[in-house]
DNA sequence: ATTATCTATAGATCTATAGATAATGC
DNA sequence: ATTATCTATAGATCTATAGATAATGC
């Protein structure tokens, strides 16, 4: 047993730096869940097992904390960059990225987020209902490499011929696709789904995925032959070790 | 001039329904704005021109009043309805609606709100931030008609041979569209849009209807012969004059 | 000596109510 | 006589700080 356990007034004592790190991500959940209006400082303090005091010694408001959370959270993450720049652009990646962005969405395992409790969506949200600032942030750190990667896979499945519509930039096709998964991801934020669809969750996602490569304007020919989706996720799940496994390292950068 | 003019002690008087639906249409874009943790009954008091005193006269409390906000909103839309059942399913019609609620997305017009403060979708946002109960009722009430309509209209398409595919259900092509126009509305709610599209308005409303026809399994024929944006506009802005001159009958039903 | 931490509390809101007053309708 | 409205305020939070105390590192 450790000191602090057989005397309870003896509390741990850690760096500044440490408890800092320590404070944002106790407020982390606190404010994606109910926003910034929706916390009170007492309620943050008591989360991350500190008097309401100390959290001034470290932020000088509640509303500075609030920013060093979606600072904190603007961390580009390095273990998606890792897989992202192993794939060379073609249809297949096309496919097999779209396959895996719905299926994080469907999953509710969007990255990042520290498990299922829907963290960067719910903040994303709050920050559009705001200024829309950490939204912008976000979606230029956490989303820009994506869809770059997308981006140059489209090109290619143009140029094979997999595309054969040329009326709309690859940009815009990227956020079609993207926007599409945004709604399927906040209507299933709350207890109860939003909307109840009418078909499985499985079915779901491969509907999904069919839609968006249909909305890319992909020959039917190039759909047949790479839409199996038994392969699909297969490598999924394959990406998904990867980013799991990718090892932990440089993660102290709080500024 | 009046005598509540002259005396400024002299409050207008009025009955308690009149009184109950003024307040809640105050409190309206109030909590639209910024949430029920937001606002103060302070605000919604000197908002609506009166004492907080008199808010609890009415609603026994704040979260009362936000629910009968909530209910005020769900109220089904008669002038859509009009539009809408004089509607003849066919491919037409289907690109023309698609159109039309494309336009009033980009054009932060959507109905009901009052006039371009998008009352509509941010009271819907704060409602899947908390438990999605408004969310679910107003997609009913208010979307569920148009979700209809267009159902049928993708049901003709698919029998004329317009749409090709017959992979997915009509009610699933509905809700794709629907979550695509969701996300680009949601983007723009901020006073700088979250997402800075490298084209212009006009060029995305067009491109957004092409990728949602292309989603659906429409064929490059179909496309061809249905997307005449300027034939979609003119018709497009007739139905927002029909909704528009609806003659504004029993608007009296708070319930 | 310095740094981390706490207890206690000031001062500002915020929700909700008690009790008084003025207007309306019969 | 009834109904609508207000002023004033209680009681509960909520943010933030002052000032004290205990642990750490030299």
């Amino acid at each position: 047993m450790s000191a602090s356990a057989l005397n309870p007034k003896r509390k741990p004592r850690i760096s500044a730096s440490e408890r800092r790190r320590q404070l944002i991500e106790a407020a982390l959940p606190l404010f994606a869940q109910v926003g910034f209006r929706g916390v009170t400082t007492r309620q943050l303090a008591t989360t991350a097992g500190v008097s309401e005091a100390l959290l001034y010694q470290h932020f000088p408001s509640k509303e500075e904390l609030y920013s060093a959370v979606q600072d904190y959270c603007c961390q580009p993450r390095e273990e998606l960059k890792a897989v992202l720049t192993s794939l060379i652009p073609s249809t297949s990646t096309l496919v097999g990225l779209l396959y895996f962005q719905t299926k994080m969405v469907v999953d509710k395992a969007v990255m990042g987020g520290g498990g299922g409790n829907q963290i960067f969506p719910r903040l994303m949200m709050h920050s559009v209902l705001e200024d829309g600032e950490f939204a912008r942030l976000y979606l230029q750190r956490a989303v820009s490499r994506m869809a770059a990667t997308m981006q140059r896979s489209v090109a290619a499945a143009k140029k094979s011929g997999d595309i054969a519509v040329d009326d709309m930039s690859d940009e815009m096709r990227f956020w079609f696709c993207h926007h599409l998964l945004v709604t399927v991801l906040m209507y299933r934020l709350t207890p109860d789904p939003v909307v109840a669809y009418p078909i499985s969750e499985d079915a779901l996602l491969m509907q999904i995925v069919v839609f968006m490569l249909r909305g890319l304007g992909m020959t039917d020919a190039a759909m047949a032959k790479y839409c199996n989706f038994d392969a699909l996720r297969e490598q999924s799940q394959k990406w998904l070790n990867l980013i799991r496994d990718y090892p932990a390292g440089s993660e102290g950068n709080v500024s």
